[in-house]
DNA sequence: AACTTAATTGGAAACGTTTCCATTTTATTT
DNA sequence: AAATAAAATGGAAACGTTTCCAATTAAGTT
């Protein structure tokens, strides 16, 4: 690779010292115009442009914010992304990005990367934020950082779904609609504190109304056998009316896993999902869910961080009430009084979705 | 923030020069034992870990690769960014990550910064490689580079979707389900590169079929208004019977749309989409589309330019018709000669779907 | 025990910046 | 024209590493 130019070869360029040109540059002191005008010129002709790097180990600050996601294929995450791209692009920092792909050991090593690489704060979604030790070597090198979708232990900030709440009110819709025997079906039940959350909101929600307690079908990564699981855990619990998936690809994958097995959802299964992916409300029958707002959180983390550098007003991150919102779809049937020809009960016309 | 730990603290605390500590740490020339051992001793104890940036500083290599993607709230980034990811996790390098939102302009000052960074290579989708700024500023600068999701103009290396071949195979779709007149429903028509040479393409193997030519509708980032544009796009050309739609998400819009208006998919229009997102065989009737490997493609540029950087073997990025496949489904119909009531032609039944 | 060889160790320079401080030049005031 | 103040400039140190090289120490060899 072409070595390229540094400050001083600016400097000889210019017939000055590199104080001169460093300052010139930066329009830090004071400059003769005729300087000025010699190190632009030179500048122009070198094609320079400073390293970060000998600036960084000057300044002791990258002007680089680490962040450690599970995925990026997963929309949550890429969304949180492209959130806090905006912020950080916007303040002129940049974004080094680690992904664990659900790997709780990789999240310590990511973090030690990040740590070696003197990012200026990071933000992070760990697998479980209780017992994570990435999270309090960070805490003990009072680095700025913010989880992302993990609730906060003590002094961590945090931008994140309420899960809890918002699988109570999965819960709660499932009550209104007359369910009472339900499932959960859980992915990355073992890896991810967020999974484990929702189905506790769920299971405490269904209990305060009086239901029966939701069964648990966990599923594995990429749906494997989910029809052949299904199947199983419909006719292992056959007075289950309703199925809460643990995000809405994993409804989706559901109601057609559903269709296969010659069941009409939502007449024969009602699903509701959870993230409030876009491609939810296009198809049919419209996916109940609860909607999130990853943009926003992503963008929050970003900038609680980068409010703990630059020691501004550390942005307030929305009340657990404000972090989703249900979104009703034809996926979810009511069930009324009148039974229909095979024992189960009628459901609403398909068609109804109250988001049009 | 508290002050991490150098080099130096170590090497007093372990009672020893600088270039000891480094050796050991390294394990790059000799230390006896002893020695070995105090020194990791008082690692632990300060809990040090290099710093990458003195590091870099000495060595003038970061071990990072700078990414820049239009955004990764689009899937096809999104995974692609995770199958670079695995490859330079895997190879001890890490990703820079800035997005450009489509904007043709944060494409220059992306690559600025990333060479400001000293990233060790760039891998990148710009809006127009034929005549991108920053893409000669790169190969101006010989910086190990591969182009992502762009065809590669001379001299760079590239692995992309071969778009006007891909679109060349939705033409042939349509003229074997007997359509001949079709529209392109355009996203970022002027700022991708990509979606014109789709439209190119497309056109090309209507002609040689002996298709109508395609009509062209341009439609918004967020698919404002579509089912209105929609209505008036269809009012003026009666005889569209099939749509070309960007992607798969604005394909699945197109569907939502097409039934708001009273439309059956595949019925009344058929819609062929791109990329090949899981949930399009999810839903009812399943989406035909042209299935890509992101994942693939992000992996490849990723190993690419570091094969420049290790000087090892350059990867052969697949040839043309490796880049796609065609994925049947439910939403396009077959125009046999049997006319319907309503003076269309009748359609395979929606639940046809050869993926299953 | 004296000598040669090998292993171990530390000092110092270099990487590209910024910034302090001292020096030189220019401008202003008397 | 001399004295003073202000502006312009450059040298050098510092940031945290690695590595060359010289110096010291240990280990073999006769």
């Amino acid at each position: 690779m072409h070595q390229s130019a540094t400050i001083k070869d600016v400097a000889l360029k210019a017939g000055c010292g590199v104080a001169t040109v460093s300052r010139v540059l930066n329009n830090t002191g004071s400059a003769s115009s005729e300087m000025r005008q010699r190190v632009v010129a030179a500048v122009k002709e070198l094609d320079f442009q400073f390293s970060e790097v000998g600036r960084s180990l000057q300044s002791s600050t990258t002007r680089t914010i680490g962040f450690v996601v599970p995925s990026p294929a997963n929309p949550v995450y890429a969304d949180a992304l492209q959130g806090a791209q905006e912020v950080l692009t916007f303040s002129g920092y940049q974004m080094l990005l680690i992904c664990t792909n659900y790997n709780p050991e990789s999240e310590l090593s990511a973090i030690r990367t990040l740590i070696s690489k003197q990012v200026a704060g990071i933000v992070l979604t760990v697998s479980d934020a209780e017992r994570s030790e990435g999270l309090s070597i960070i805490r003990d090198r009072r680095l700025p950082h913010c989880l992302l979708y993990n609730r906060a232990p003590e002094n961590h900030e945090s931008w994140s779904v309420d899960d809890n709440a918002a699988a109570e009110r999965v819960a709660q819709a499932f009550s209104e609609n007359l369910h009472n025997q339900t499932g959960f079906l859980a992915l990355n039940f073992s890896k991810s504190d967020r999974a484990r959350q929702r189905y506790e909101g769920f299971c405490d929600g269904c209990k305060v109304r009086g239901m029966k307690k939701p069964k648990l079908l966990e599923v594995g990564e990429n749906f494997e056998d989910l029809t052949y699981k299904l199947e199983q855990f419909l006719s292992e619990h056959p007075s289950i009316t309703g199925i809460f998936a643990s995000n809405d690809f994993l409804a989706l994958a559901t109601i057609r896993s559903a269709r296969k097995l010659n069941l009409k959802v939502p007449h024969d299964l009602s699903i509701i999902g959870f993230d409030g992916i876009d491609v939810g409300s296009m198809v049919e029958p419209s996916l109940a869910t609860i909607v999130t707002d990853p943009k926003m959180l992503g963008a929050g983390a970003g900038k609680t961080v980068l409010s703990f550098i630059n020691k501004t007003e550390v942005p307030k991150p929305p009340s657990a009430y404000q972090t989703f919102n249900f979104r009703a779809g034809g996926s979810i049937a009511h069930l009324g009084a009148e039974s229909s020809d095979d024992g189960k009960l009628t459901a609403f016309p398909s068609s109804f979705d109250p988001t049009k």
